[in-house]
DNA sequence: GCTAGCATGTAAACGGTTACATGATTAG
DNA sequence: CTAATCATGTAACCGTTTACATGCTAGC
């Protein structure tokens, strides 16, 4: 889990609703737990920042299979901040895919249609910049010019994804907008 | 820069020829700098470090601009780490796409084709297994059966990504073993 | 005289990984 | 009775981020 996906992860799933720290471990687990699981060393000091930091508060309750739950629900400051990392997101989370896949996961809870549009406004103008892992004299390289044959691959791979998300985005913003 | 892929990333340069340390800031950037720059807090320790364990030596030479270079070269045992890296990813390196890529930008210094054809093997069996963002009772949700309009293009995109790397791999596949 | 680029480093704070530690309940 | 699942936590280690620090040369 890339440094500060967590937080936002954990905001974002009570922003659905109280829960306590193994669902939310469960929950992470089957959202991006394939490609980097959630360890409990991570997770737990990362709820007791939260707490102390007044974003989440605690209530102790009896385990459904055995032992005593903390139950965690989002303050007032807490849901404030989820909506402002999910509107006002950093460069990074919107040039990387997979972070910019945490904020998909929980955009819906923007309240405001035009908030959510301009997230996509903004991934959009990312992908339309033109970009290569490869440069010759700061041109950037298409899969065409390179001759190694793994780095055509990741410009190949990495046009049709470009592409398939471009579509994607220019979609849903023309549904957005109607 | 995901924690493992800068010391890769020097390896694999270094693997391609002497260079000082601002050089490799440079190349990395252009690499993959778009979605996270190489801070010099990192880059510095990182070579001290693998100054320390042997895989990497210092030449001391005067700069082109001004100051003095520090030239890093790779040594054989820097070259073997080099190679072990490329020929047995961790399975992080195969899962995560970034990651992956880290690994396609230097697999072509591995030099049995056969190592090679192995790593792309793995990863085309870690995108043929079904998986997905979303889960009704432990079954991998497709796209067409996701409400959330923003989930509904995680998958879509993730689907389109997947096709195209997967044709790639199929691919060059093919080539390596004919 | 100043700014940009070349070139290398250190230190504090932060967060993640891995391993260790505990204890209760349920199903085989 | 014992393994799996539920449930929460701590501590050492490691690497990254951010900020600070230095000093030289070339072009405006």
């Amino acid at each position: 889990m890339a440094s500060g996906d967590l937080t936002l992860s954990i905001l974002g799933l009570l922003g659905e609703g109280p829960m306590h720290g193994y669902e939310l471990k469960a929950r992470i687990h089957r959202l991006s737990g394939h490609l980097r699981p959630v360890s409990d060393g991570a997770l737990y000091p990362a709820i007791t920042r939260l707490e102390k930091s007044g974003l989440v508060e605690r209530h102790e309750e009896e385990g459904a299979g055995a032992a005593r739950r903390q139950v965690l629900t989002l303050t007032d400051a807490g849901r404030a901040e989820l909506l402002r990392r999910l509107r006002e997101p950093a460069d990074l989370d919107i040039s990387d895919q997979t972070r910019f896949f945490g904020l998909l996961t929980f955009l819906s809870q923007l309240p405001r249609r035009a908030d959510r549009a301009e997230v996509l406004r903004r991934r959009l103008a990312f992908l339309e910049t033109p970009a290569s892992f490869f440069y010759e004299e700061d041109r950037p390289l298409r899969a065409e010019e390179v001759p190694d044959p793994f780095h055509r691959g990741m410009l190949l791979i990495a046009r049709a994804t470009g592409d398939a998300e471009k579509r994607w985005l220019r979609e849903t913003l023309a549904e957005l907008e109607s």
